[in-house]
DNA sequence: ATCGGCTGT
């Protein structure tokens, strides 16, 4: 592989050999724990080689001799391929042979392929077609400490195929000290006569991190923003040379400090090395998000105002300085009203942890904490797992599709609370995917399952063929189902993003108007890149919605519900088909209903939640008398609706009379 | 008058 030799000098640099880590002194008794252990616990610090020996060592020990394959699951799509290519580039092979990955639009492996990176959402999708995961004799879950709703329902269901699958081989792999909790989880106090009893074994492995200072506040700042500004100038003042990594919790307050350090900088003495700030953060495009990887220009200091993006997504080398915050935006589902909340919460130790260690990546460092030790002492271990507070409806519908009918008692982790199993369960009913027995309906539920859609928008997919609007309601699927949204999101320019966005409107809503932006997009975009440029659209996004609805385009043929062309329609201007569409939206979503007050604002069915239009929609500051939306959010001082659609109030009657009986 | 980060035949 190596070409030609001509550069052999400096092949040892680009990549250490594998021999030179710590871990290859504890091959043997890694090697030997997993042989006499179904689960190992492998707890191993950032460097310590986990993920691309561990597979390795499994594979030269034989565990792929009968044709088996070994798994090891990601919590992310980029890092199972970039581990996958380290992998494959220290084995010797092309990625795709005996190494591979596996993510959602890309499976490149191959009949050869013994050991097998792959996202944790795709591992569970592949229990639906072989139960037992047989093909495999490892699986590794990687990143475990992490807790991805995906991974925790990853360790219940290994541990049920453990106790039919003797030759199966479970390793966890986690960074912290959470170790204990994962080794009670599978210890073998369970009713199986068969489980091997006794505890899992915890190995550690010696990392290969630099030693980082950790200095705290003497007293506590009103304002974070402001003291991580000073706290960037004090360091370029005092600190040797080397980049630094502000964490703060969103957008906002990024740009804030991004041209507050900006203003600042010309103050600097003149001659004298100056500051480069720049902005990271999910919703900027792939573009501007790559400005963090560059190098500084010569006499400039760079800083990354960054969100969490930066804790574990995002890792740019170079960083010597860690300002933290002290805070992250969190998600959390409240099943009493439906409604997800996003707001600022304190960090736990282990995310405080994680944050000060992206400091010491190339050589020793530091971490300044914006907050006081007291203060540190406070905060909890860990993060409330993701299950616990979150909408359970899509994982309910995939335990059921896995054959686990009494959800209630699947062995969970951590349980989550038991209103959030139920307000899951009484949607999947309402929407038809559960009877009366809360099993799983044929072919509803079932179909709905496979679906890679959220229950609501699964629904109203699989509803389409019968109000005619197939194609349309593909497109829309898709094109909600884009997490970071449509739009490309940068400050200082609001006034072009609105005309931007004004030029595909529709008058019924938000979801006539993301099909016409996907329909311009694959008619006009697709290969004029000025296109997305111009209209502060993010072409990744609609690239990825292009995928998204393929699939769920090749599912609906599987189920034989056959869309009829290529996804290029007329358009909405037929208000016929337009009808259609939001009253086929409305069969899905009639739980996600509101009505517009004399004031502007809106109101749920009951009355008893004030909702607002996102100032992204278009139904912000427009009338409108009913409507149904897509996602409903609190982010602290308002509650707004995402991606909102005008009906008429008796389609709610019409389609969902049995949730809507009593008003 | 505005949104942490992920993920799925």
């Amino acid at each position: 592989m190596a070409d030609n030799g001509l550069d052999t000098a400096f092949i040892p640099s680009l990549h250490k050999p594998s021999a030179l880590l710590p871990i290859a002194k504890q091959r043997d008794a890694l090697l030997y724990l997993i042989e006499t252990n179904p689960v190992t616990i492998v707890v191993g610090q950032t460097g310590s080689g986990k993920s691309t020996q561990i597979p390795q060592f499994l594979e030269q020990a034989g565990w792929c001799s009968d044709g088996k394959i070994i798994a090891v699951t990601q919590p992310r799509r980029v890092s199972a391929t970039t581990l996958a290519i380290r992998v494959a580039e220290e084995a010797g092979c092309e990625v795709g042979k005996e190494v591979g990955y596996s993510i959602r639009f890309e499976d490149v492996t191959s009949p050869v392929t013994r050991i097998k990176f792959l996202t944790d959402g795709l591992l569970i999708r592949e229990a639906l077609v072989d139960p037992l995961l047989s093909r495999y004799s490892v699986i590794m879950i990687d990143e475990a400490h992490e807790r991805s709703i995906s991974s925790d329902i990853l360790l219940g269901l290994l541990k049920k195929i453990g106790k039919k699958r003797s030759d199966i081989r479970i390793i966890i792999s986690s960074a912290t000290l959470q170790a204990e909790a994962f080794q009670k989880f599978f210890s073998g106090d369970s009713d199986s006569a068969e489980s091997n009893a006794g505890l899992p074994s915890i190995i550690s492995l010696e990392g290969r991190t630099y030693p980082i200072d950790v200095l705290y506040l003497e007293t506590p700042t009103e304002d974070y923003i402001e003291k991580a500004v000073s706290t960037v100038f004090d360091i370029h003042k005092n600190e040797a040379k080397g980049d630094i990594l502000v964490f703060l919790t969103g957008r906002e307050e990024i740009d804030r400090a991004v041209q507050a350090v900006a203003e600042h900088s010309d103050q600097l003495p003149p001659g004298s090395q100056s500051i480069l700030p720049l902005p990271l953060y999910a919703g900027l495009s792939t573009e501007q998000q790559m400005y963090v990887f560059d190098e500084a220009p010569v006499n400039f200091r760079k800083v990354i105002f960054s969100t969490n993006i930066a804790e574990a997504s995002v890792t740019i080398d170079g960083v010597v300085y860690v300002i933290d915050c002290g805070f992250v935006k969190l998600r959390a589902y409240n099943p009493e009203t439906g409604i997800e909340s996003l707001t600022a919460t304190a960090v736990s130790k282990a995310s405080a942890a994680q944050r000060a260690g992206r400091a010491g990546r190339t050589r020793p460092g530091k971490c300044f904490r914006l907050y006081t030790e007291e203060a540190y002492q406070a905060l909890p271990e860990a993060n409330i797992a993701e299950i616990q507070r979150s909408n359970l409806a899509p994982f309910i519908l995939q335990l059921k599709a896995l054959g686990i009918d009494n959800v209630l008692r699947f062995d969970f982790l951590t349980p989550p609370p038991a209103e959030l199993m139920m307000r899951g369960l009484e949607l999947l009913f309402s929407l038809g995917a559960l009877d009366d027995y809360a099993k799983l309906t044929k072919p509803l539920g079932l179909r709905m399952a496979e679906l890679a859609l959220e229950p609501m928008m699964a629904k109203t997919l699989l509803s389409a063929p019968s109000f005619g609007c197939l194609n349309e309601m593909l497109t829309i699927a898709a094109m909600t189902s884009l997490s970071g949204g449509v739009w490309i999101q940068h400050d200082g320019e609001k006034k072009r993003a609105e005309s931007a966005r004004r030029k595909f409107a529709a008058e019924e809503g938000d979801h006539l108007t993301l099909l016409n932006v996907y329909q311009t997009f694959v008619t006009k975009g697709r290969r004029d890149s000025r296109f997305c440029h111009d209209n502060l659209i993010n072409f990744k996004a609609l690239t990825r919605a292009v995928s998204i609805r393929a699939q769920l385009r090749r599912a609906l043929e599987r189920f034989g519900l056959i869309a009829d062309d290529s996804g290029v329609d007329p358009g909405p201007d037929n208000t016929k088909k337009s009808e259609q569409i939001r009253r086929c939206l409305t069969a899905g979503f009639f739980a996600h209903a509101a009505r517009m007050q004399a004031d502007g604002t809106f109101r749920n069915v009951s009355g008893t939640t004030v909702l607002h239009a996102h100032p992204s929609s278009l139904m912000f500051n427009r009338k409108a008398d009913w409507v149904i939306f897509h996602e409903v959010m609190d982010t602290g001082n308002k509650t707004f609706m995402r991606d909102i659609t005008k009906i008429e109030k008796s389609w709610l009657l019409e389609y969902a009379p049995e949730f809507y009986r009593t008003s």
